[in-house]
DNA sequence: TATGAATGAGATTTCATTCAT
DNA sequence: CATGAATGAAATCTCATTCAT
């Protein structure tokens, strides 16, 4: 007891401790997405991260061990939330097309609530401009983050093929991948334009069309047409 | 007869003169090009480029304004290549699907021939990043060049629509910036990945199969089913 | 006390450091003004002032935004200097003329005391050669430092011009920008002499004699003698 | 006779040739002190030259040492106009006073005529910053010049104190490169100001100002007021 | 003679990252 | 734990001058 601190407020103290480590943890994320939103994932910088903290670009540095740290751990963040929403929101027992249908109706609502959602297809590119078609060879955790998503649209399509709601042209691993594709690419534009620009107005609709072309470009013949349409919340 | 040449042989120096501005001209482009496919866009520099061509920093501004110049005489080659490639392609007398098909299976074929057309993307997006959902204020000449790909398109569009071969879930303008981003998305992301370790195999695959999505995502109800199918030449 | 030093010596480290960034800020101009008398202010790099300073091209931006903020602030610097020593030196109830005299005696001590002075009009006609006739558009720093120089001989020339002992030849504000100018030219030619070329007693008669002529150029008819000639400290 | 010319007609060919050789001189030349006027003397390049000469960059080189030999030699130029005609001015049997009095009243024309000797003097810092206090250790040929200026000026301040019209403040070679200097100060500073903001007007004004300045300034007492006022034209 | 082409040498500025305190 | 300070490496672009033809 060299510090005359008793055991309790030496527990209270190292509490503490963990939490404003994660508080700060969480800041620099947080700080980190705000100014990619803004900026665009491209022109942002330590620099700017470490002013929106008011913390040192040194002390970015005792928290993630570079750069692409943080913006990994945006990503799997961005990515969990995704899956975790839409995952909870597609009903029990429904064919392959209906939890298509969840899924995008998830996406368009979580983009209306938040715009987070968008920043994960800008970081995603930046951090591994490969996926989902290569295989980075370090991106053991970025597989794990991106992983989750793939598997959950891989699924809904296996499910979907084999209830015949959906076409059977391909395998659902690779036609998942195509589908992340396609569906990020509305995104990573958005992304590309600078927070004052964007009107979310038109982004919607943008969005949305783009998701409706994709469902009927899976949707077997004969589909229930209220499926092939979506409208936010 | 100053010089003691014939005025035949200083014609051919004369020619020669101007063979030789174009071939460096043309050498500098190619060389952009290799690199920008080897690695990305983003990371391809001046100095770069110089070493390729084994000139000087100094005499690739002598032929181009700026980097910026390469790029754009790059994307403009790219996009007219395409536009060119695949109109002559349209059979007369197309409905707006047929059309529509072929477009795409110009596409193929051309990345078959060469890899040149994919470059066209991530370039498209490193000079008017908000290209197709903004406008870029000063891009004359880049909306020259995107532009005649987005007439294209859009006169497709309308020409199905018209003809009852194309659903008509939106006005063809705005439909035709949609499908060019979906379009380029693949692309966008083949762009990325670093020429050793891309699969043109793999690839060719992975673009018909979002081709084929939008192909689908388009047509009228029950259109002719090979219609709906790609088959590079 | 988490890392053991007393409140005194963590004082201490603060006083240090930021005198330490202080220093370090003087350093850089100080070693800009002398380069800026070896070799004139036109062929001075930041890689030179670099070296000087034994710092790496990128600390200078630390500590400047930019090369322009460097001149600024050495011009600033210079006429700070100049008018506060020279207005001083005004006594009390002088005539124009007497305050006219005070200024080139001040200015021809201050050169004496330290050549610094004489890089301000080379620094003057790098940032903004337009005055003291045009008036440079975005110079507001600018004109605040020279404004004073401005302002201080304009009333100078006010005050004589009122108690006669001025020749009333031209607005007070036209002729304090005449008066720069001359004054300045010595100090501009002085400026692109190499400092080992440079012979301070030379110079130092060749700034009286323009002064000198200056005066008498402004004094009114009958003036005191004495007040016609200067003499250094 | 290789070349089946008679005598004759190679003498006109020889002749021919020469006069073309001195017409692209000029040309040069000429060419030159247009873009001095215009953009100063700072920002012109051979570059510049050479397109509004429609010559190649290497071509001035077969007709010039290097840039500063092109500048040399318009200095000479306008440094010999500027002495004919001023000299040619001053009337027989002049005071000191009178003849200098004529050359103002000759620059002051000589400016109202044709801008062009306002060049001079940002070339002549351009190229021998030194001068009049250093000497240029190479600048033989521009001593030449601005010798002959310097002579003039020096012999009316011996005449004028020989015959009592001008104060004897200094010896008169002294003198004279202190006048030199005071004089290109305003030129100077109008040579700096782009050609579309200068006004010919304000300028003459500044001009005449200063001259009237020097000359009170070197007058002796009681001298004809009327010399001491200078009027254009 | 004339020139198109090439270039070396530099200039300014930015940014992720390290290190001593 | 926190940070101020420092920096290497790069990127884009300019210009006087040379050289082969």
């Amino acid at each position: 007891m060299t510090n005359g601190l008793t055991e309790e407020s030496r527990m209270g103290i190292e509490e503490r401790k963990i939490r404003e480590k994660e508080e700060r943890h969480s800041l620099i994320l947080e700080k980190a997405k705000e100014l990619i939103l803004e900026q665009g994932v491209i022109s942002f910088t330590m620099q700017d991260i470490a002013k929106a903290c008011e913390l040192s670009k040194a002390t970015l540095y005792l928290y993630f061990k570079n750069k692409d740290a943080i913006l990994m751990e945006i990503l799997e963040d961005a990515a969990s939330t995704f899956v975790d929403y839409t995952q909870s929101r597609i009903p029990e027992g429904s064919t392959g097309l209906q939890a298509m249908h969840a899924l995008w109706t998830g996406y368009l609502n979580l983009y209306g609530e938040s715009q987070d959602i968008i920043v994960l297809t800008g970081i995603k590119n930046y951090i591994d401009p490969e996926f989902p078609l290569g295989t980075n060879p370090e991106g053991d955790r970025f597989s794990k983050a991106m992983g989750k998503m793939l598997n959950l649209i891989a699924d809904l399509l296996r499910q979907g093929m084999a209830d015949g709601s959906l076409n059977k042209i391909q395998e659902p691993e690779r036609l998942a991948r195509t589908v992340i594709m396609i569906a990020t690419s509305i995104i990573d534009t958005v992304t590309r334009i600078p927070r004052p620009r964007r009107d979310p107005h038109q982004i919607s609709m943008e969005m949305r069309e783009t998701f409706e072309i994709i469902l009927r470009g899976l949707a077997a013949e004969g589909a229930d047409p209220s499926l092939l349409k979506l409208t936010a919340k």
